[in-house]
DNA sequence: CCGTATCCATTCCGATACTG
DNA sequence: CAGTATCGGAATGGATACGG
């Protein structure tokens, strides 16, 4: 009768996915990457009902991810940007964005690139190493316990 | 009236989160990885109802992301394991393990660690770098169209 | 321009029971 | 053990209209 709830649970990746895993918020997130910081502006390129839009950005800015600054002609307006915490997701959003690109286009390739614009190359694919620099495949990952207690 | 789709988009994250985005799927694929390939044993850890998780199953087995092979000891019956496809969701999966041990465990670190178990070293955070080793900000990553068509 | 409020159809999901 | 069938309540999300 009631929704399970993972949001609490022991486990990072569960409460990353509570928080940031809902409809639309991973393309909410895209857009701001990509500069996108007004309400219109979210709802014009994603095409989402407003009522979403609103519960989407309240959830993300309470948990941290955007925060609303005032706009710099229009100290009255406030806009929506990235913060560290936000940022620092960056690396989850290339990462799936690097899968969808391997796996989701085939057999033709898909026809956007990311680079690196200071330098023009191409970011390559991310992938697991060790501190030792070692290939770890996904297999080799272990879970172990830093300090007491137990992972969900 | 009608949900907004966007698993067609010309975009790979969009695709991406269509496929593995929905709830929960991520949370089966964190046990698949962990060695979890039975409906039964899927079901008790994630506390998850019967209905939704076949769903879940079917919807990534005909994704490519996990597929049904026989039992070793008995042919008759099948279990699910990650394909290549699905394996290659490590990297997106521990980035945003990653990122949830950041940010979400604040003050108290989280108390599991990710180690490589064939040289026990604790695996390092992964880092967006360009194909020259810079390391990329967020800013600094553009799209860019590496045949015609254009980015959703 | 940035939301909020209300309405409502649809979907979702858990509970339960049942089958091979 | 591995699902499938059915049900009903709850949550979702789009449409629309309205207010600051």
């Amino acid at each position: 009768m009631q929704r399970t709830v993972w949001a609490e649970a022991n486990c990072p990746l569960a409460r990353a996915v509570d928080l940031i895993g809902e409809w639309g918020s991973l393309l909410i997130l895209r857009e701001a990457f990509g500069g996108v910081r007004r309400f219109d502006d979210f709802q014009a390129r994603l095409q989402m009902s407003r009522n979403l839009l609103t519960a989407r950005l309240k959830k993300l800015v309470a948990g941290g991810v955007l925060m609303q600054q005032p706009v710099a002609e229009n100290a009255r307006r406030l806009e929506y940007v990235l913060t560290p915490m936000g940022e620092d997701l960056a690396t989850t959003i290339v990462a799936m964005r690097q899968w969808g690109d391997r796996w989701l286009f085939a057999p033709a390739p898909h026809p956007v690139d990311m680079v690196d614009s200071v330098d023009g190359g191409v970011i390559p694919p991310l992938e697991v190493r060790s501190a030792t620099g070692r290939r770890v495949l996904p297999s080799e990952i272990r879970l172990e316990p830093s300090t007491a207690r137990q992972e969900n």
